[in-house]
DNA sequence: TAATTTGCCTAAACCGATTAGGCAAATGGA
DNA sequence: TCCATTTGCCTAATCGGTTTAGGCAAATTA
């Protein structure tokens, strides 16, 4: 019959833009050979099984916010390229909150060792040295703007501080600036 | 035959015992059933399906945080009781892993209006009263606090930070800190 | 003890995941 | 161009989870 031409790399992409649109929890291999109006045996020679499909689409997503970030911290330092990180972060959430989900699906160690996350850990250690922290504080920062980041936006795409005043591009300026004014002077006597 | 005695009640304290153990995905009708060496469909006279037994589960999960919280904060104030209140809140997360995601299972409104949330909130902000911080700052750093402790709990239990140093325990109290000092300066001049 | 309620059962339908094996379309020499 | 091979999608089947309907026996109440 009729070839529709699936490729692991067509499903993968496909399996995104699903995430985006229903969910990540609901991209399963059902729903995207539905997509592709085959029968759901046929993906099966593109893609191991259900958690294959997943992991797949969760390195597709850390590669694409890895190259978002890179982007927006590249060329600038300081206050400027923390603004630019964490605002990299957040749209890319908010654009696309299926993929942002993938991003924090589990990998196994070999698996995440051979994923964009790397980068993103070097991407935000080198937004930290325009603060020059010492160690251990360097990695603390890295933790606490890993935290804030992935938790205020996981916060927000479920809707938690929606409803309320004052609205949450708000509140996101001005804990990135006083972020910056706690990166500028840690380790403060306590 | 033998009637076990299933309740709502013990249905979802089950769950959560369950979900610590297996993870809240894996709480399932047919997993609890097989718990109680009952027939799955027995179930279902108790709970109405697997999507209400998971919001039932996240509700007593709330609510064990909240009291938690609650008694944490009871009688402190300052540095003092946010370090209290971040404690529980982690400590809580880290002994009943399955519970801390079960709490976070995307409630409908009026179901999360009649839960433990809005303590959540009132907790929260009575955290913040003895930083005396002026509004929009109070609501902001109460969406910071959120964050950060969803963030950083959640991150840790995904091992983020396993397999590196410092180790969380380290960074988790110099986050609380750093986050004191914050409090103690917003807005700060900038 | 008889009547009623209630709890767990069996049976059955449906759906998603997954594997095995088949056939037809694409591919690539001769 | 034709045949051989590879490859892509299909059918068929199994398994397990979810959910509903209806039945029988145990518990409860009178």
């Amino acid at each position: 019959m009729a070839r529709v031409g699936l490729t692991t790399e067509r499903l993968v992409r496909a399996g995104a833009e699903l995430a985006d649109e229903i969910g990540f929890e609901q991209t399963t291999p059902a729903e995207l050979a539905r997509r592709f109006g085959v029968k759901t045996a046929s993906l099966y020679s593109h893609v191991k099984n259900a958690h294959d499909l997943k992991t797949r689409v969760a390195l597709l997503a850390l590669e694409e916010l890895a190259d978002r970030a890179s982007e927006a911290v590249a060329g600038r330092s300081g206050a400027d390229a923390l603004t630019a990180f964490a605002d990299a972060y957040r749209d890319y959430a908010l654009a696309h909150p299926g993929r942002f989900t993938a991003a924090r699906y589990p990998l196994d160690e070999e698996t995440a060792a051979a994923s964009a996350a790397p980068r993103h850990s070097r991407l935000n250690r080198a937004v930290l040295r325009g603060y020059d922290l010492a160690e251990p504080y360097e990695t603390h920062a890295m933790r606490l703007l890993g935290s804030v980041f992935s938790g205020y936006v996981t916060l927000e795409s479920a809707g938690g501080f929606a409803r309320s005043a004052p609205d949450a591009q708000e509140s996101w300026t001005e804990i990135v600036r006083a972020l910056d004014t706690l990166l500028r002077t840690w380790p403060a006597a306590h």
